[in-house]
RNA sequence: GGAGAGGUGGCAGAGUGGUUGAAUGCGGCGGUCUCGAAAACCGUUUCCCGUUUACUCGGGACGGGGGUUCGAAUCCCUCCCUCUCCGCCA
């Protein structure tokens, strides 16, 4: 959410901004009608208040008197009409007005590349960590079954197709990968470990900017309106809102496990096969709560945390720095780490660590004390996957697998799976 | 799910429908005192919105929303949350 009072002083500013993110800019238009007719009608409103407030005043002064009120009271019935019907109209218009603002979106950060489309997306950089494989090689689909590590019929059986079922070995591998990445961030980066609720309200969610706009790509429960979350990044934004948090606290790390529920309208045709894109998968999340001026610094620490999963498992990855039209509603700014997929050459996004800045703290309330001045300030939220393991899963296959079928596991992972490599029985 | 109790300022805790944004205590901040500190004493201490270049002025907020009233923290309805007991259950 962007503050109206910055709205209405950087017109044009606020214009560039979300054109360049691909919004029509009418809505700010509207926007700023609605706005210049609530001011108009509050002001009429709390001048007919602050005379009936004077006047309430007299009438209690003159019933403290003992003498009765009548034409006191009987004159203050029009003006109390008055005021009742402003403020209806003042709420309906704040109530639109509102509704506007939640559906417009962060500008983007003027380090970020201007652009429409992924193809003027920035690659910031690309580390080539593992020997790939100069044999043969199979893809991860191949791998899967060869190896039993993912049912899909049974899965589709079960809730339909893209809910994975993960058996076997699959599924010890999935856990290794899950207990890996929490324990990288908890125990060595500083990330405070939590597990949160996998369901949220709609408030909730629409801090973090999956509502209104994506509310097609949410699994809803019909009866209590719970959002099943599309990340942890929901319920970990939601953890402060309306709280003032201390300066000292700052900034305020959190790592958690999460599975993730995506309906994925829209995307039918599309990666239809495989892990590359389900409606269930699991992932670590990373969120921080920080002081403004820090934010930016937070954002290459956090997507050096998220790296470091990357470099550990001995992958082949790049970073990406989006461009304004490929940048999701709430950020600012977002680096997506890709990592590679050998067998069918693709760059698969596994984590996208972004800077929210004050847009998700303004939707759900979350400031902090400055010390200096004693002053209430909205913080910054950042997040990133840290990562996500579906894809994770199919570059590690395809990039460890040997020429008898066997995928030799990196030396960071061994501990957690418990062997050296998966073999096909 | 059933029965009951309760939600007031950073915390604790008052509050006959009419100067109550809110007593009192604790905490915080500033000051007096002191070599310094403690104690004591004095003062101060919420946030949002509109208005103004500014000083200012005005409005609003006692879990959320609605209602009654000239006027609501105070009365009524409703939702949410917390606590206690009962039932059910991993």
């Amino acid at each position: 959410m962007l503050p109206l009072k910055f709205i209405r002083q950087n017109v044009e500013l606020v214009r560039r901004g979300i054109v360049s993110k691909g919004t029509e800019d009418e809505r700010l238009d509207k926007i700023l009608t609605l706005d210049v007719q609530l001011r108009e009608k509050i002001a009429q409103a709390e001048s007919l208040k602050a005379r009936r407030n004077k006047a309430s005043q007299a009438i209690a002064q003159l019933k403290r008197e003992g003498s009765e009120a009548k034409n006191e009271i009987s004159a203050m019935g029009e003006l109390s009409q008055q005021v009742k019907k402003l403020d209806q109209e003042i709420q309906d218009l704040h109530t639109n007005l509102h509704n506007q603002l939640l559906w417009l979106p962060n500008l983007p950060h003027p380090s970020s590349p201007i652009g429409s489309d992924p193809s003027h997306n920035r690659t910031v950089s690309t580390i080539q960590a593992a020997t790939l494989p100069d044999f043969q090689i199979q893809d991860h689909l191949t791998l899967y079954a060869t190896l039993g590590l993912v049912d899909f019929d049974a899965g589709s059986r079960i809730a339909g197709r893209g809910f994975p079922l993960y058996t076997g070995r699959g599924a010890r591998l999935e856990r290794a990968l899950i207990n890996f990445m929490l324990d990288l961030h908890t125990l060595e980066r500083g990330y405070t470990e939590l597990y949160p609720p996998f369901l949220a309200t709609r408030k909730t969610t629409e801090i973090s900017g999956q509502l209104p706009k994506l509310e097609e790509d949410m699994y809803v429960t019909a009866v209590d309106d719970l959002f099943l979350i599309p990340t942890a990044e929901v319920p970990l934004t939601g953890i402060h809102q309306n709280e003032v948090l201390l300066e000292d606290e700052l900034p305020r790390k959190y790592a958690a496990f999460s599975a993730c529920f995506r309906r994925e309208a829209g995307s039918y045709g599309k990666e239809t096969r495989g892990l590359l894109r389900v409606h269930q998968f699991n992932k670590v999340e990373l969120v921080k709560f920080v002081h403004p001026e820090a934010s930016y610094d937070e954002l290459e620490t956090l997507r050096s945390d998220a790296e470091e999963v990357l470099r550990r498992l001995e992958l082949t990855y790049r970073v990406v720095d989006l461009c304004t039209g490929d940048l999701s509603f709430a950020a600012a700014k977002c680096y997506d780490l890709e990592v590679y997929a050998p067998a069918t050459d693709q760059w698969l996004e596994v984590s996208s660590c972004s800077n929210y800045e004050s847009f998700q703290a303004r939707r759900g309330n979350i400031k902090f004390r400055r010390k200096d001045t004693n002053k209430l300030d909205y913080v910054h939220t950042l997040n990133g996957s840290g990562v996500a393991t579906p894809r994770l899963m199919v570059a590690l296959l395809e990039t460890y697998q040997q020429p008898d079928g066997a995928v030799a596991l990196p030396e960071a992972l061994v501990p957690y799976y418990g062997e050296e490599s998966i073999v096909s029985r």
